[in-house]
RNA sequence: GACCCCAUCGUCUAGAGGCCUAGGACACCUGGUUUUCAUCCAGGCAACAGGGGUUCGACUCCCCUUGGGGUCACCA
């Protein structure tokens, strides 16, 4: 069988994690089966979707690397498609209008949750054998209604949840087309599942209760039925649900943020599906190892932390051109007018393997680009009378010495021994002043990146 | 409320009846390396929600309870 899964989105507001997942593991499938994925974009909500959101989804799903198969098919070119098929459903009697208004249907369901029953519409313009139907009133124009089976029960064995089985009773009939004609959701993607030869259905498990409804519709439209996963919920760090208000950021502003597109995968891949004790995987590896028997059935807790631990991993293993690449926007945002590319590149080898975000990173390494501000506190820590003598001693010394790394960190130990201090006493007063912290790595690997004039520079400017 | 889903360390998870004295990872704690801070290395803390079955034997299978979550739209 060839394998074809698609990642559905409604264009109606940001695409987040819990999104992005979901479209992973659809990519995941079809590549690991040499299938195709295809993206959809569910915009039948003409109120809701807009293009912004479009090209949210493409940036997002761009930025990640999932590339789907095919042009993106957008539901609203597929409209006569639809028609077509409710017309059809209504000639075979599947389907019928119904006249309710919305103020009416507010009115039942506000009864029945009175009564504590199940809210659902209770079928006055169904049409069934030796029923009067109510007369049509003049001036509601009619949706149009699914006609359910009222018996029976549908069950399908879900990849991830198992068995699951939901009685035809607890469905009402579904509106598959709206007052103005548009179709609904349900119907549309039932229709381009089918269309489309869809083999898998991979959403999030807030769908189970349409896959029934589903199951139906393509038996009535006589389609087969694809397989289906559904896949838990990622909560918010907290454990509440993710929404737009609550931990739910945009997959884009996880790049604003600093973190690396294979950092996010690799995360995201992880939550919910494992492999064994691997946690460090590329993008190849899963799809060669992807399954389904190991995604897991319950929900999952975001963890920001050990997002950082796997973006620190990825820093730590990049090709420093490519982490050039980009930091180097990040510091020019940051107001650094000039880029010396061998400054930047030497800067990053330094400092790699300390940093877990590239933003943190870029702000650790703005210093060899632009002056900095010495704070009080370290002023008044490292530089009294004693260290600025130091400092001068120092400096005056390194100017002579051949310029390279070894030299430079070999003459401080030498220093600290003829001046009989500790290493920190010259270090970090020396830290403070050339980067505006005492956190760096090796000072005199700084101080060789920078160069004796830059050195000099910033040293007779704060002791002047 | 009805229906559906879920349940192993704080978190992500391994576990397909004996391999489990329940493994790994993040976080946390301790020690080591170190030029401060990190990195790195070594070690440690820490869990099968509860109760019934089934079985010679249950983390694993079944049932109930409890607890979480989802869905009940002319949204997707």
């Amino acid at each position: 069988m060839n394998i074809v899964t698609r990642f559905a989105p409604s264009p109606t507001g940001s695409l987040h994690i819990g999104g992005i997942r979901t479209a992973l593991f659809s990519w995941a499938y079809a590549k690991k089966n040499k299938g195709k994925f295809i993206l959809r974009i569910e915009d039948t909500d003409l109120e809701r979707s807009t293009p912004e959101a479009v090209e949210i989804i493409k940036n997002g799903m761009k930025w990640l690397k999932l590339d789907h198969d095919g042009d993106i098919i957008f539901q609203t070119q597929r409209f006569d498609r639809y028609k077509e098929l409710i017309q059809a459903l209504l000639d075979q009697g599947d389907a019928y209008y119904c006249y309710t208004s919305k103020a009416e249907l507010d009115q039942l369901r506000e009864l029945q949750v009175n009564q504590g029953v199940k809210p659902k519409y209770d079928g006055r313009w169904r049409p069934e054998e030796n029923k009067k139907l109510p007369g049509i009133p003049n001036n509601v124009q009619p949706v149009i209604r699914f006609k359910t089976p009222s018996n029976g029960e549908i069950h399908w064995k879900d990849l991830v949840k198992g068995e699951v089985v939901i009685k035809n009773e607890e469905l009402d009939d579904l509106i598959i087309a709206r007052s103005d004609g548009t179709p609904t959701y349900n119907f549309c993607v039932v229709v381009d599942d089918s269309d489309m030869k869809v083999t898998h259905v991979i959403r999030g498990d807030d769908h189970i209760n349409n896959t029934p409804r589903q199951i139906n519709l393509l038996k009535a439209l006589n389609a087969p039925i694809p397989q289906y996963a559904h896949l838990s919920m990622i909560l918010a760090s907290d454990g509440q649900k993710l929404s737009k208000r609550h931990g739910a950021a945009s997959v884009m502003q996880y790049r604003d943020d600093g973190y690396l597109p294979e950092a996010v995968i690799n995360y995201l891949a992880r939550l919910g599906w494992s492999h064994g004790d691997n946690e460090i995987f590329s993008q190849e590896q899963l799809i060669e190892w992807f399954d389904f028997d190991h995604v897991s059935s319950s929900a999952a807790q975001f963890d920001q932390e050990k997002l950082e631990w796997i973006n620190s991993y990825y820093i730590k293993n990049k090709p420093v051109d490519e982490l050039a690449d980009l930091i180097k926007p990040r510091l020019l945002d940051m107001g650094v007018e000039r880029l010396d590319t061998d400054i930047l590149n030497n800067a990053i080898k330094l400092y790699q393997d300390r940093e877990k975000n590239l933003n943190v990173f870029a702000g650790d390494i703005l210093f060899f680009f632009q002056g900095i501000d010495l704070s009080a506190e370290l002023k008044n820590k490292y530089l009294d009378e004693k260290s600025k003598n130091l400092i001068k001693a120092f400096v005056g010394e390194v100017e002579k010495l051949n310029w390279t790394n070894d030299e430079i960190n070999k003459y401080m130990k030498e220093f600290v021994k003829e001046k009989e201090i500790k290493f920190p006493e010259i270090a970090m007063p020396l830290r403070a002043i050339i980067a505006g912290t005492d956190n760096t790595p090796s000072i005199g690997s700084i101080i060789f990146i920078l160069g004796i004039d830059d050195v000099k520079k910033r040293i007779s400017c704060i002791l002047k």
